[in-house]
DNA sequence: ATAACGCTTCAAGCTAACTTGAAGTCAAGG
DNA sequence: CCTTGACTTCAAGTTAGCTTGAAGCGTTAT
């Protein structure tokens, strides 16, 4: 079972190791264990980080993330915790939901810059956005 | 052709009035009329709200909008256009597949705690974590 | 005509989520 | 022994994206 320090654990998950502390500050974090003084991270505590990281990418804020493991920890409200991850589990499929609306939108101004890009290179006239859908604003 | 007033607007994409002067200010809305000193919102200007939503939903800061569209509106450089298009696109593709793969593990959380739920309710011992997936951290 | 209401501008204020800086500690290498 | 480098704490600073407050204007209702 391997330890890490806090620069190798920022660098796996993508953040800068203040941000570590930071999460520690707030109680994300805790019982981190120190060797000369220096944090060393556990898998279970890499395994939580995952999940605090699944959950912000979800849409909750550092204070639901408080309030969520504060739940958890405590053993009592499981109603609580499940009503928040009901709360996540919606909230996490209207953005895919939406992501998905915005990326046909995304594909249909691709094609369209693509069009005009063409055009321009071949010295033909400018083709109309409403050819594409209609009415659509750029 | 309809026009509406700052509070409509904001009402219909669900922001508030001083989002709609803000983004004014930061030039990502312009040429937006007044009647008697106050503005009067166009199809086209709810147009292009619309594209600012969809773009900033996509993961975009405002400060790329306004890259963005000096570059569509100068008709110079499609190609930086069609460049940062394609920068949001793959954005947009990165996020959807991460958010899914965060949704499966909201489901697994919440059937682990729907079950802790159950078991407590009915005095028996709780369920481990681990019967339901492979040591993941709550 | 006078009050209410919804807007106007402009500058200043706010919040979340970090990030940075200063000053100091610890273990390893020369 | 001394330096180097990665860490430590704690307080203060930064950034994006709004939001609020103060003072005032224009149209409608009493």
């Amino acid at each position: 079972m391997a330890v890490y320090t806090i620069s190798q654990v920022a660098e796996k998950y993508h953040m800068r190791p203040s941000t570590l502390r930071y999460y520690e500050d707030l109680g994300l974090l805790y019982n981190v264990p120190r060797q000369g003084g220096h944090r060393v991270y556990t898998d279970a505590l890499l395994n939580r980080l995952g999940a605090i990281c699944c959950y912000k990418n979800a849409g909750m804020s550092l204070e639901e993330l408080q309030e969520f493991f504060h739940y958890t920890e405590s053993q009592e409200d499981v109603a609580k915790t499940v009503a928040l991850l009901d709360e996540v589990d919606t909230r996490i499929q209207h953005q895919i939901a939406e992501l998905q609306a915005n990326y046909l939108q995304i594909q249909r101004k691709k094609h369209y810059f693509a069009a005009i890009q063409t055009a321009l290179a071949q010295g033909q006239p400018k083709p109309d956005w409403a050819d594409f859908c209609n009415q659509q604003y750029v």
